[in-house]
DNA sequence: AAGAGCGTCGTAAACGTTTACGACAACACA
DNA sequence: TGTGTTGTCGTAAACGTTTACGACGCTCTT
C-alpha cells in the first residue's frame, strides 16, 4: 500500500498525489479532495521511513529519561503531566513525542550518543541535568536541537527551563522563620544533579537573608528515595542540637522522614516541621498533609515544547520567541506539616 | 557521512562495506576488520531511515502506555523495572525499546491505529488491557507482532502474560481467614480494566473455598488512586456491619485507605486489616508496613520480551518457545497491616 | 495575434541502505 | 587441461517518498 498504488487507483501521477497530501498550493482543489478521499478509502498512510529518508527528518522528538533512581528525582505523575503539555503543542505540528529510556546499566552519555548518531529523532529533551553535564556539550557539538529540563553549571547558549529551587528554599526558610524556627535542616539530592546544589545554595542564601547562621551539620545529602529521607532524619536526630524544622528536595523522601520520626516517637509537624517539594496526591495524603510547592506541570511541558521548537528552523517562524532560558515558578501549598513553633 | 563516503575512503564498493558491517560471511576477514576500523575512525553510523526503507523493519519495539490515571494501575517504579528487563533481552538483538505515550485526551484505539499504520515500530507491547479490548482485535487484524501485559476476555491466539490476581485474592483470603477474619471487603479497579474483574472473581471464588458467604456490599469498585482508596473505605465504614479486613487492588490506594481510617480514629491493621497489591518502597514505608505481594518485575520484562520475539519471524529461531500465554506469579510479603483478629 | 503569466500536472532524480546476481580468481580434482 | 567449487567482491535494482524542473493549456494583456 504505497503512494504508487494510490496514484494508480486515481489515474494521476505520484508527484501530484504527494503534493496534494502535503498541502502544496500547486494542485487543483478538486484533485486534492479526490486524493484525500481515496487515501481514506483504501487506508493509505505515508511510510515514515521513505519520508524520513527523503527529507532527512523523522517528525518525532525524543524525551530522554533516566531510569536510575539516583538521578530521577520525580515520581511518575511528574513526567506524565509534563508529557501531556508537550503533546498539546506537538499535536499542532504533527510531531510525535517518544520516550527514550536510558538503561540503568548504561552510561547516559553513551546512550545519548547512540540516539543522536542514529538520527532517530529531530530533537531532544533531556532531564536530570548534572552539575557538569557532558551530554550538553555533546548535543551542542552535534548540532541537534534540544531543550534541557534543568540547567548545568556550564550554562552555554542552549535552551533550558529550570525549576525554581532557589525560590523554594527562600520561601520555605522565610515561612519557617516567621513561624518561630531558628534551626532548620536541609535534605538535598546526594547525586550530582545540579538542582541539589542550587537548592543548597538557595538554602544558604536564605539563611543569610534571615540573619541565621549556617551550620554544615544541618545539610544532609541523600538519595532521593523513601530510604534516603529515612536515613537523613536518622542523622539529624543524632545531632547534639536537633533542628526544629527540615526542608526536603522531594516528596518521596517525606515518606521516609515521617516514618523515621514516628519510630523515634516523634510526630511530624508537631515535633519537627517538614516542608517538601513537591505537591502531589501523595503529599496531600500524608498525615499530616505536607506543606509543599505546586508546579503547573502541563504548562511547563508546553513551554518546554515551545522553547525547543523555537530553536528548530522548520518551526521557528511559528514560535517567534528567543532563546528560552527560564526559571519556572512554584507556588506554596500550605499543608499541616509546619505549624508555628510552640 | 553515508556508507558511500566510507566505501570511497576504503576504496571498496558500498556493497562490500554493507556486508562487512552486517556480519555476512562472504567477506574477507581482513576486509571486515578494515571496514570496522574505518567506520569507527570517521564516526560512521548507518542511517536508520535508509535501512528501514530497504528492509521494511525499524529495529525498534514500542511500549504503549496510557497516561490516563483511570487506566494506569501501577506507579512509576513498576514500569521502570519492567522496561529494564525488556531492555536486557533486546540488547542482545540490537533492538531499541521506545515508549509511546497515548495522550490522555485521545482514544487509545485511535492512537494505536496511528502507531501501527505509520509502521513506526516492528512490534508492540500493550498494557492496561480492558475487559473487551478493541486494540487487540486491531493488532491481530493488522498482523503486527505484539505482546499484551494482561489478558482480555476475548482471549484469542495472541501472546499475553497476566499477573496472578486470582492467586493474590486466594492467598489473601486464605491468610485472613486463618487469622480469624470472616468479613472481608474488596476494593478493586472501577474502570474497565480486566484485572479488576479477575480480582473480583478470584475474591468470590476464594470466599466460597473458605466457606464464607459473598456480600456484594463488601465489593467496592474505585478509582486506582489515593482518593479512590479513601472513598472506598469511607463507604465500607458506613455499612451497618463493617468488614474487619480489606483487600486492595493496588498500593496507591492504601495511602488513602490509611488516611481515611486515621480520620475515623481507627488504626490500620489493628482496627481493620489491610492487604494490598503490590510490594514497593511505598508499601514498606507505610505505618504499619503493608502486607502485599511482590513481583519479580525485571523477570517479567524479560519474559515479555521473549514472548514477543518468539512471534517475530526474524527472532523466532533464537527463542524457540511456543505461544506465551502465562500467569505471572506473585509472592506474599508479610507486613504488619494484617495481624490476627483479636 | 503574439507573448506573458498562471494554474496544474507529469517526469525523474535523489535520500541511504540492503541484497540478488553475476564476475572473477584461485584452487582442487579427475 | 578442463570442469567444478569456493571465496571474495562489484553492480545495480529496489524500498517509498519528496521536490526541482519542465511541459502543457488556458487566460489576459497590449
Amino acid at each position: 500500500m504505497s503512494i504508487r498504488d494510490l496514484a494508480r487507483h486515481l489515474n494521476i501521477s505520484i508527484g501530484t498525489v504527494s503534493r496534494a497530501l502535503n498541502g502544496r498550493s500547486d494542485v487543483n482543489p478538486e484533485t486534492r479532495r479526490r486524493v484525500f478521499e481515496a487515501a481514506a478509502a483504501i487506508g493509505y498512510v505515508p511510510n515514515q521511513s521513505g519520508r524520513s529518508l527523503r527529507q532527512g527528518t523523522t517528525n518525532s522528538i525524543g524525551f530522554v529519561v533516566e531510569t536510575n533512581s539516583e538521578t530521577s528525582l520525580y515520581g511518575d505523575t511528574f513526567f506524565t503531566s509534563v508529557y501531556a503539555g508537550v503533546q498539546q503543542v506537538f499535536a499542532r505540528h504533527h510531531l510525535d513525542l517518544i520516550v527514550l529510556l536510558c538503561p540503568f546499566d548504561q552510561d547516559p552519555l553513551e546512550h545519548l550518543r547512540r540516539v543522536v548518531s542514529r538520527r532517530f529523532v529531530d530533537g531532544l529533551f533531556i532531564s536530570a541535568i548534572q552539575r557538569r553535564d557532558p551530554r550538553i556539550d555533546h548535543l551542542i557539538e552535534s548540532e541537534i536541537p534540544f531543550m534541557a529540563l534543568g540547567r548545568s553549571l556550564s550554562g552555554g547558549t542552549h535552551p533550558w527551563i529550570d525549576l525554581d529551587f532557589a525560590g523554594v528554599a527562600h520561601a520555605s526558610i522565610h515561612r519557617l522563620v516567621e513561624r518561630g524556627h531558628r534551626r532548620i535542616g536541609l535534605v538535598t539530592a546526594g547525586s550530582e544533579l545540579n538542582l541539589g546544589y542550587v537548592f543548597a545554595d538557595g538554602y544558604r542564601e536564605a539563611l543569610a537573608a534571615e540573619g541565621l547562621s549556617f551550620d554544615p551539620d544541618l545539610v544532609i545529602r541523600a538519595e532521593t528515595s523513601e530510604m534516603g529521607g529515612y536515613d537523613a532524619v536518622d542523622r539529624l536526630l543524632k545531632l547534639p542540637e536537633r533542628p526544629t524544622a527540615v526542608l526536603l528536595v522531594n516528596e518521596i523522601m517525606a515518606i521516609g522522614v515521617y516514618r523515621r520520626l514516628h519510630e523515634a516517637g516523634l510526630t511530624p509537624g508537631r515535633d519537627m516541621a517538614v516542608i517538601g517539594f513537591r505537591d502531589s496526591p501523595q503529599s496531600r495524603f500524608l498525615s499530616p498533609p505536607l506543606t509543599c510547592f505546586r508546579i503547573e506541570l502541563s504548562g511547563l511541558g508546553r513551554r518546554l515544547a515551545e522553547g525547543l521548537l523555537a530553536t528548530m528552523p522548520a518551526y521557528r517562524d511559528q514560535h517567534p520567541i528567543g532563546l528560552v532560558q527560564e526559571i519556572w515558578p512554584m507556588h506554596l501549598v500550605a499543608g499541616e506539616s509546619d505549624p508555628p513553633l510552640r
